[in-house]
RNA sequence: GUGGGUGUAGUUCAAUGGUAGAGCACCGGAUUGUGGUUCCGGGCGUUGUGGGUUCGAGUCCCAUUACCCACCCCA
């Protein structure tokens, strides 16, 4: 047992899962690139008061689940618990919106922290990948995100279910959350006491309760998409036309409801089945205000971000295939010299190699690439090094050649041919 | 914050209250340059930690801690 240990909730990322990491990575800044999404990198901290202000006093991330501290000068600060808040931040800042006409798309990645309790698919450490689209009011736009976000699921091969709602604006939204009040207040005795207290504080989330399950109990709840005001309903149509015309499988689901005040109107959530019970993999919707509101520019804008541990663990396990391993031994001090020429000619080169430079016989040899799972393994021994030559073996078909030791381009070509067959 | 479960070798797990073990993995070897099989050899682990009961505790009791899962919330 070593001394010190992760710090709870903040997991070390480790062989060989660290490649699908840095791979999906990858593969997610090459999508969002190609849609003309432009990578921002905010800073891991920033006040305390930027995100009270923007994700709202009374959600939960911001009353118990933010790691909030002081600098020594006494400013209050915090670790970053979502990706918008600081992205939104930048934008204001650098005036991003008043420099060139928009819309403007902006994608990050990178860690977000938030003190709960771990479990599966919860960490304090978490990753999300993130696009954001500012300066679009349409709803056309949002379908756009969606239709983002639909290919990122088709692209790691990922079974998930689209889940789209209207949560209305701040002209239709209260009237309906008082049609919720008046609906569950006589209903309180038959409520749990979590959802006692909702009725006040956030009647929006009695409906999402799993413990009462109210809408298996009650049929006749209100539901949102039946309150909107015109201008909401008719953005709603709109979102719907545009993701059918996008052929975005998806369903109309009136009860998400997001987690973070600043949302308006469209607002969608992704699951599948991650093996746990947190099987949101991602969120999102507009949040036309929030720009004005954090002291920009009234700015209308959309977004969402995914939670990468969450992707990750949906992403069927062979899509990224390990690349084949070749090594390089020699038998004898004899034989160090060709084998380091060998190292540095395929240090060039994109092929997965490894040396060992301490002489073993053959046997050893072949045992420790086998071990080590290669491939493709050289040898130098005394024949070989006596005719300038390398001896190279296939471990999986048992094949083997010698070839002269200037010849590396074709070795090279031939191990990168190989790959390309597999 | 509230529950439930689990902590024994690197790992997966055993051990009616009576000497702490096995598989896998790892290291070395089995007469000279051909592997994955086989065989042989290699482990004194403060049994998570601290107390208690007992002649005797990995085992029973209490506390504590870590991890996992669930509630809550969310990515």
């Amino acid at each position: 047992m070593s001394r010190y240990t992760a710090v709870k909730g903040m997991n070390d990322i480790l062989p060989p899962e660290s490649l699908r990491w840095s791979r999906m990575e990858e593969d997610l800044r090459l999508l969002a690139t190609r849609l003309n999404y432009q990578e921002i990198r905010t800073p891991v901290v920033e006040s305390l008061e930027l995100f009270q202000r923007g994700l709202g006093e009374t959600s939960d991330v911001v009353q118990k689940e933010m790691y909030v501290f002081e600098d020594k000068n006494g400013n209050k600060l915090a670790l970053k618990p979502e990706g918008t808040a600081g992205v939104v931040r930048a934008f204001i800042e650098h005036s991003i919106g008043i420099e060139k006409p928009g819309p403007h798309k902006l994608f990050y990645i990178g860690p977000n922290f938030r003190y709960e309790k771990p479990q599966k698919g919860r960490y304090r450490q978490f990753h999300q990948f993130g696009l954001e689209i500012f300066g679009d009011p349409t709803p056309e736009m949002d379908a756009e995100l969606i239709y983002a976000a639909s290919m990122i699921l088709d692209h790691f091969k990922v079974k998930g279910e689209i889940r789209v709602n209207s949560i209305g604006c701040p002209a239709c939204r209260p009237a309906y959350r008082e049609k919720l009040v008046e609906y569950f207040r006589p209903k309180a005795d038959e409520l749990c006491g979590d959802c006692r207290r909702r009725i006040d504080s956030n009647p929006l989330r009695l409906i999402d309760c799993k413990v009462d399950a109210p809408r298996e109990r009650w049929r006749d709840i209100p539901i949102i998409t039946d309150h909107l005001c015109p201008q909401c309903a008719s953005d709603f149509e709109r979102l719907k036309k545009a993701l059918e015309i996008f052929h975005v499988p998806f369903v109309v689901d009136p009860f998400i409801v997001r987690g973070l005040d600043y949302y308006v109107k469209t607002a969608f959530e992704i699951t599948a089945d991650t093996g746990g019970t947190q099987n949101a993999i991602a969120g999102g919707g507009r949040y036309d205000n929030l720009v004005a509101e954090t002291g920009g520019p009234a700015t209308p804008a959309t977004g969402f971000a995914i939670g990468l541990e969450r992707l990750l663990s949906v992403v069927p396990e062979d899509f990224y295939a390990p690349q084949p391993l070749a090594m390089g031994f020699a038998l004898f001090d004899g034989g160090i010299p060709a084998l380091l020429h060998l190292t540095k000619h395929l240090s060039h080169h994109p092929v997965r190699y490894m040396a060992e430079y301490t002489p073993r016989k053959f046997k050893n040899a072949l045992q420790k690439a086998n071990k080590l799972g290669a491939r493709h393994i050289f040898i130098f021994g005394e024949d070989e090094v006596k005719n300038s030559q390398v001896l190279y073996k296939d471990l999986a078909t048992g094949d083997q050649k010698t070839f002269g030791q200037h010849e590396t381009m074709t070795i090279v070509s031939m191990l990168m041919d190989k790959e390309i067959e597999k």
